[in-house]
DNA sequence: TTGAAAGCGCTAACAA
DNA sequence: TTGTTAGCGCTTTCAA
């Protein structure tokens, strides 16, 4: 620290981080102590990983990854793909994927791909880099693509969506079930007219839990409930709502494809409608965000436990990752539905 | 597509991707002359180039980024740290940033560090991959780190934060011109007691809100304002809310850190105190983030636009990256205050 | 324009 | 336990 004329710098090229032989130089043995030094399980005397690590510091030496990856052909790195980052549900997936991967010692390659963004280049940028697996966070990213990253030999989980025509495996909430949860729910509330907000309707997350609703109606001989689109993003959902709501006769019951859209939803029911949520209008959502708890909402859901989808998600990349040829899985996790009083409370619930 | 027996199966090894090597034997020309064909602006006949190419879709060929990095010495990868992923504030930026850095032809290497997590290392980590440069995205990355990082030659730039201590280049709101407009907005409209929740205590951004705010009645020889700590975190800031209110004498202005503060604290005035917001008291918040506009909270705040705040950041990275010595930037990107009726309006606003 | 050859910084046999 | 050596897959001189 005191030095100014220090023979550590010498030592080194100018200006480039210290090299592994920087190191052994220094330290007065051979490069490989060093690479077996700061590899765990390595044979290195304690004499000579002292050295080792005092030189190290000294030169402020830190392993190249990008030179042990060359080597090993491992690159650590996952790929993590996601669009609707503004949908309340990613970020605490994505905190606990990272918090993840980074214990079983890899990093994040993050590709936010907005919206109706192609994800084929991002794709191809993914393959050069080598990821050594592929997590796709989105209802919205077109499967094709993981089918192609996948013949390229590298794993791929989908979270929150699922595609049982392509040989992807995937992690996902009990859509089909929370679906007819919800219609059970919101039929023992005795209502009348019962509507449905969609996604983007190529997802497996909208159309399974507009399936698991509708199913409910089916079974029951009901009439099948009135629909709406949105694209998931909040204003879409709110004319979804508008549409809905300006019908002669309007849906007292309205069950939307997540909270973000149910909170939307909302809005547009109690502040251009003049509704009263869970009196004049039943609303439920899904997901069970944490905005979903909050007083100004107390909105009806069927949860999505974050926590589990992350575990599930990693317990199951790791077997993909282990071997290629692992039988496809689809892996659901339970949900249950969460009441609150954003929808008329049946009786027994 | 039809052959079985195809040719180019053979030409390189099995399970592993293809090199360019490989690509050069089935191309019948030299490696070199493959590495030139994927090089923007190296000098390849259109024949070979031809040739190479079709090789190339034949082995789907795809340069292998680590091998080329390693020679070339850039990653072309930003590491960028996030702490408050589920801060609404935080998704347009990081979704503006990611296709910012795309289009620059760079990857982004995300590290998510869960609240009061070390963050030693993660950068660490980053070192190791040799990235180009790090987005330290949140207000609680404490910077004795980034200043480590910025010693071992990799540029570093804070968004949403600043430390004119460190020498580290910056990105921010204007978040002391913010305080004082609001402080000045609730004054205008005739409040009798002032208070502030803060977050993070450390976070510039919470000490620059809130000096920008006492400041104004500092000036006009009116006391401080009241204030409670949050951590930033929705239930730490209905407790701060909850504190404040319960006074004999509780305010009937209170300027929160951020709208997510202030959303809690609305929560908490209306559910739990039975208060009017924008009559009985008054609400403000700082970063106009999507939900803000939203009727059931219509609140007014100060506005850190995403858009000018990601290009500002994009803008100084390049700054930094071109040159180490470039003297040290403090940008601050100005807002504006965005009058809803969370808050008394008073004339002339 | 091309190919040969020398590395980039590391890991992993292989011998010693 | 150690050092020597041969690559990993690329880029980049240098000659041809």
């Amino acid at each position: 620290m005191a030095d100014t004329k220090d023979p550590t710098i010498a030592s080194r090229r100018q200006g480039r981080p210290a090299t592994a032989y920087d190191v052994a130089r220094l330290a007065g043995v051979s490069q490989s102590a060093v690479s077996r030094t700061f590899t765990v399980g390595a044979s290195v005397s304690e004499g000579t990983r002292f050295k080792v690590l005092e030189a190290a510091q000294q030169l402020k030496y830190r392993p190249s990854h990008m030179a042990s990856s060359l080597k090993t052909r491992r690159s650590y790195i996952v790929g993590l793909a996601v669009t609707h980052l503004d949908n309340q549900f990613y970020p605490p997936i994505i905190e606990k994927l990272s918090e993840a991967l980074r214990q079983a010692g890899y990093r994040i390659l993050l590709f936010v791909t907005h919206g109706d963004t192609n994800f084929d280049p991002a794709l191809d940028e993914l393959l050069r880099y080598r990821v050594d697996a592929l997590i796709l966070a989105s209802t919205s990213l077109s499967s094709p693509l993981a089918q192609e990253c996948r013949e390229a030999g590298v794993p791929v989980v989908m979270v929150n969506n699922i595609d049982p025509e392509s040989a992807i495996a995937s992690v996902a909430g009990d859509n089909r079930k929370g679906g007819e949860s919800i219609a059970a729910f919101l039929h023992a509330g005795g209502h009348e007219r019962y509507g449905f907000i969609s996604g983007v309707e190529s997802s497996s997350t909208s159309s399974e839990r507009e399936a698991g609703f509708n199913s409910f109606f089916n079974d029951h001989g009901l009439p099948q409930p009135v629909r709406a689109v949105s694209n998931y993003r909040p204003e879409s959902g709110m004319a979804a709502a508008r549409n809905l709501l300006s019908s002669k006769t309007p849906p007292d019951a309205l069950f939307c494809v997540n909270d973000q859209m149910a909170m939307a939803a909302m809005e547009v029911a109690r502040h251009e409608f003049g509704l009263r949520i869970g009196q004049d209008i039943s609303i439920v959502g899904f997901d069970d965000t944490g905005l979903s708890a909050w007083p100004s909402f107390s909105l009806t859901t069927y949860s999505q436990p974050a926590v589990q989808l992350a575990a599930s998600t990693m317990a199951l990349l790791g077997r993909v990752m282990e071997q290629a040829d692992t039988p496809i899985e689809h892996i659901i996790v339970p949900g249950q539905l969460i009441v609150r009083t954003s929808a008329r409370i049946p009786e027994g619930y």
